[in-house]
DNA sequence: AACGTGGGCAACCGCCAATTT
DNA sequence: GAAATTGGCGGTTGCCCACGT
């Protein structure tokens, strides 16, 4: 911490710098509760503060905000947060946008000061040449296990066994909050799912019979060949959403699905198909209960994803959405609290 | 008791992008 | 359109404190 200072701008009478006095926290938290947030020069003015905005919005948002959480993080969150740097890097605004009640500083001081740490020594322990924390590249496609979670590669690789008969269901009970989810793809009459984790699976058509679902589930999601078989590859995630995206959802109106607000997806052609009649119960089910459906196939070209959100998806969203399908992992999360 | 050391963390710095003037 | 201002972010600093010697 530092000592409270008083430092002289050109344009400012002495403005204060250094740790905030508990007058000052009252005076801003005050400030803020009766009268909002607006422009933090103004804040600072009004609230009678020799701070510069900036001071004031920092101290507002890492330490007065209302919202946050106390205290240390707990096992939970601390196994996101290091399966979200895998994904992310030091991108910590992201990271904390997905920990409620945590701020980007917070988490980066946990990350500098308890985890880099922790990895260090168990990268040491366990490769005697990886011993520097900063060699882990998170844009690489070789880290599968990350906190002793499985990602996206790892359950791609078991694709590659020999599928030529389509493995079937392997329930090993799924998390509740997925339970929907799959039960609907599981009642399936034709149709097989391959469940790694629990939390994640694949759905194969086993040949192109467009009365069974994984057609129309091909139809919205694109379809993949594997190993010769042709199907939808898909995985549901349970993502602690954004704040600022809106839930996705699936309608049908005039015999066509219309898809909006995913989050993230890997889609068909196009987001409208004309189905002459389906039971859309099923396909809702499954969007409306998880906020990330993702096809595995990795090969669509970024902007034939980018315009079919006619420009409201920017490539580094979907960039980000794409690396953000692994957190799915995480089923045990609560953010109730 | 005195001193050194390292960890934890609040807050600053500098940069950049977006917005306003 | 240019300049100024503001907001947001990641990197870094430096103080306090606990702990070991």
């Amino acid at each position: 911490m530092r000592k409270p200072e008083v430092s002289a701008g050109k344009n400012n009478n002495k403005l204060r710098k250094g740790l905030w006095s508990p007058e000052e926290d009252d005076k801003l938290m005050n400030y803020m509760l009766n009268s909002g947030q607006g422009c933090w020069s103004d804040v600072a003015r009004n609230a009678g503060l020799q701070r510069c905005g900036k001071s004031c919005r920092l101290r507002w948002i890492n330490y007065l905000r209302p919202d946050l959480k106390r205290g240390a993080f707990s096992p939970q969150e601390e196994e996101l947060i290091i399966h979200l740097h895998s994904l992310l890097g030091n991108r910590w605004s992201q990271i904390a946008a997905r920990l409620p009640g945590r701020t980007d500083n917070e988490i980066k001081n946990f990350w500098n000061s308890t985890i880099k740490k922790r990895l260090k020594n168990i990268s040491s322990n366990t490769s005697p040449n990886a011993s520097d924390e900063s060699s882990y590249d998170p844009n690489k496609d070789n880290n599968n296990m990350v906190g002793g979670f499985i990602t996206s590669s790892t359950v791609q690789d078991q694709h590659h066994i020999d599928n030529h008969f389509m493995p079937m269901f392997n329930t090993s009970s799924p998390p509740s909050i997925q339970n929907t989810v799959f039960n609907t793809i599981m009642s399936s009459s034709n149709g097989g799912f391959f469940n790694n984790n629990s939390t994640t699976g694949t759905f194969f058509s086993q040949n192109n019979n467009h009365d069974n679902k994984s057609y129309y589930l091909e139809k919205m999601f694109g379809s993949v060949n594997i190993n010769g078989a042709e199907g939808v590859e898909m995985e549901i995630y349970n993502v602690p959403p954004l704040e600022s995206v809106n839930n996705s959802t699936i309608t049908s109106e005039n015999n066509t699905i219309k898809m909006e607000n995913i989050n993230a997806c890997n889609i068909g052609e196009d987001t409208n198909y004309n189905i002459s009649s389906y039971n859309f119960d099923d396909i809702n089910n499954i969007v409306n209960n998880c906020n990330v459906v993702k096809r595995i196939d990795q090969n669509r070209a970024v902007d034939e994803v980018e315009n079919l959100f006619h420009g409201d998806l920017t490539v580094a969203d979907w960039d980000l959405e794409d690396l953000m399908k692994d957190v799915s992992s995480f089923p045990f999360l609560d953010f109730s609290n």
